[in-house]
RNA sequence: GCCCACGUAGCUCAGUCGGUAGAGCACGUCCUUGGUAAGGACGAGGUCACCGGUUCGAUUCCGGUCGUGGGCUCCA
């Protein structure tokens, strides 16, 4: 005679034991209409679970996340009913939910096409309709690997036996389509109904690219239809900030065919891209930091001695010179960085030695990998290498973190998460090293109480790193800048100091980059703001435009005016009405538009309208350019006018 | 690098079941002097990514290469 307690405290008997179903019915038809499935006792399971005994027990729907997600596991499983009742020979392999829908992985003689996707949805469609109840049984260990050899499904096989032995095999069934899945599932496929396919894509077993290439097709499910729109409008957002479509509108940069991966900066991007390294360059000489330049190709053996060739070498490019010498152009900066430090002698009076540079470094990237600004060949980074003493990396990582964040809240970046990458497999140096390293940069983190997650395997070669992760607008993540702490570079490349008993010590080097990647971070800020750049960094601040040809010196000389008072401003006197000028102005994001009429030119003032459409009305010379100013002072971080 | 899709004017895209191509926007000239998101007329602009093959003839069909997009893998 099972006690239910529900959420909210209340309490139900039974006579009998009950199916989680049946508990919802007896609370109300609408929820009964509307489980997919049951938490009892913190344990989700199916709709047809029975409870034998006292429990906790809530029902779950599609408003739960749970329940969104349960929804998702059994699209992908309708997806794959489609897909075997339609090509009985694709083998089935995995399906999980993933971030807004799931996939599937099949086996298939050849890649899915498009309109095998429209097939597979039809049939979807179909069998949703036909509102098939969902079965759950479960079988023996050995008996389910025979059932699934049996069935030639020999991935699901080999999932099995991967399977922990506590675990029971359950297999998942809808009329006659079955599957191993661990559940739980919606009670019927009539629940299922807001869901596209959205594309196919390759994908290899098990992510490991020695594996077989399986067909992945991607799909996306919702509670209802209006949530489905809502997702397909992210989407539609999403696609407008694109940051390589944004940079086509605004003349930022191209790419072409002779350069994979390199960016062509046009004036206004490369205003930009200078107003970052101004930035960070002002930033860094007030933090101690002394800024240097290093060859962009230097002899291959440098690289051999420092390890990169043999680490990082499938992702360098290598020049051979008429004189048959090869040189390789720099990945990275840090053996450049020691070179300049070796050359003299340094005392441990004047460690720390911070040494910085925006060194364009080129790495040959996989061509699959190469997305816009985001994933390019050849980039600068803002990178530097600070030599220090085994005491000082505390200190010194303490200020360095709070240089990283404070800069990251002038971009507005005010959520940042810190992951620790610790030793990977392919790195120099022994474990000791390795240790001290790792156990300094934790302890060093630990003391600028910054709090911080674990990324396994990810550190640099040479050493553990801190990654630092921005969050922006529309709440997507970004790996931007980097702390790691080094015990091995120094000494395999000689550098020296000179400590108090006068012996020579080899210093520890940490490397960081804050933007990482300007052209990279360039790209994360056209998205983070959809373009609509803040004005301190917009490359175009304002344009003047005169609304006849009778305003055009009054407006030339605003121009001049605004322009020796530092406004990045241009003049638009063209033929055009001053409504198409505004609307092309506009389209430019340009922050501030100045329209010079017949009535400003009399007050020596100009009409200013915002970005937004709001007009600030006319306003002297003088006085648009200190609001101007003032809203560049303030980084745009307090500026309403947007 | 691997899988799939794609590559036509500066941009967004039509089109050709094989007979060397078209729209809108942008661009140029002219008209228009118009107060806050597109005034009008005319015009110029393309080796249909590249290389081969099939064919009387290829932008179209086939093969390859390069590039782009989305995934996989990797990373700033």
């Amino acid at each position: 005679m099972p006690t239910i307690t529900l959420p909210d405290g209340s309490q139900r008997s039974f006579e009998q034991p009950v199916t989680v179903g049946g508990v919802a019915a007896a609370i109300g038809a609408g929820l009964a209409r509307a489980a997919l499935a049951g938490e009892v006792d913190g344990r989700l399971v199916d709709t047809t679970h029975v409870i034998t005994g006292d429990a906790r027990v809530r029902i779950v729907t599609a408003k739960d996340p749970q329940g969104l997600e349960i929804l998702r596991h059994s699209t992908a499983h309708l997806l794959a009913q489609a897909v075997q009742s339609i090509y009985p020979q694709a083998q089935v392999t995995i399906g999980p939910v993933i971030e807004d829908g799931f996939y599937y992985d099949f086996a298939f003689e050849r890649p899915f096409t498009p309109e095998d996707l429209e097939k597979f949805e039809a049939r979807m469609r179909e069998l949703a309709r036909a509102d098939q109840p969902v079965r759950r049984r479960e079988l023996p260990r050995e008996e389910a690997i025979a059932h699934f050899r049996a069935l030639g499904e020999h991935y699901k096989a080999e999932i099995i036996v991967g399977i922990p032995a506590d675990q029971p095999i359950t297999l998942y069934g809808q009329g006659d389509w079955e599957d191993l899945c661990r559940g739980p599932h919606v009670p019927s496929t009539g629940r299922l109904g807001a869901f596209n396919l959205t594309k196919v894509a390759g994908a290899y077993w098990r992510g490991d690219s020695r594996n077989e290439m399986l067909q992945r097709i991607y799909g996306t499910a919702w509670a209802d239809e209006k949530q489905l729109k809502d997702y397909l409008q992210r989407l539609e957002e999403a696609e407008k900030r694109d940051h390589r479509r944004i940079g086509r509108e605004l003349d930022l940069f191209h790419f072409q065919e002779e350069a994979p991966g390199a960016v062509f900066w046009h004036p206004h991007g490369w205003t930009v891209f200078q107003g970052l390294i101004d930035y960070m360059r002002e930033r860094q000489n007030a933090a101690g930091y002394q800024e240097i330049s290093t060859p962009e190709i230097m002899d291959r053996e440098l690289w051999v001695q420092s390890g990169h060739l043999e680490k990082f070498g499938e992702n360098m490019f290598l020049t051979r010179t008429p004189d048959e010498r090869v040189y390789a152009i720099k990945p990275m900066n840090c053996p450049g960085h020691v070179q300049v430090f070796r050359h003299g002698l340094h005392s441990y009076r004047e460690l720390p030695i911070r040494l910085a540079e925006f060194g364009r470094v080129h790495r040959y990237e996989p061509s699959g990998a190469l997305h816009g600004l985001l994933r390019v060949r050849a980039f600068t980074q803002d990178d530097a290498h600070i030599f220090v003493t085994e005491d000082q990396i505390t200190g010194e990582t303490v200020r360095g973190i709070e240089l990283l964040m404070s800069i990251y809240r002038d971009f507005g970046f005010d959520e940042v998460k810190v992951k620790f990458a610790d030793r990977p497999p392919r790195r120099v140096g022994d474990d000791e090293i390795w240790t001290r390293a790792e156990n300094a940069l934790i302890e060093a983190t630990r003391a600028a109480g910054v709090d911080y997650t674990v990324n396994p395997g990810e550190g640099a070669f040479y050493g553990p790193k801190l990654e630092f992760v921005l969050k922006d607008a529309i709440g997507r993540d970004w790996q931007c800048g980097t702390w790691q702490v080094d015990l091995n570079l120094p000494g395999r490349l000689g550098a020296h100091y000179v400590d108090e008993h006068s012996q020579r010590r080899t210093p520890v080097m940490l490397h960081r980059a804050i933007f990482g990647s300007l052209e990279r971070f360039l790209g994360i800020l056209l998205e983070h703001h959809a373009g609509r750049l803040p004005t301190w960094l917009a490359p175009v601040q304002a344009v003047v435009m005169n609304i006849t040809s009778r305003q055009a010196e009054f407006a030339a000389e605003a121009v001049d005016f605004l322009r020796n008072q530092g406004v990045r401003v241009e003049a638009d006197l063209r033929n055009e009405k001053v409504g198409y000028k505004i609307r092309e102005h506009t389209l430019q994001r340009v922050p501030y538009l100045l329209v010079a009429g017949d009535r400003e030119v009399g007050s020596r003032s100009l009409a200013v309208r915002s970005r937004s459409g709001k007009d600030l009305g006319a306003m002297p010379l003088e006085e648009v350019a200190s609001r101007i100013a003032g809203d560049v002072a303030s980084r745009g971080l307090h500026c309403l006018e947007d």
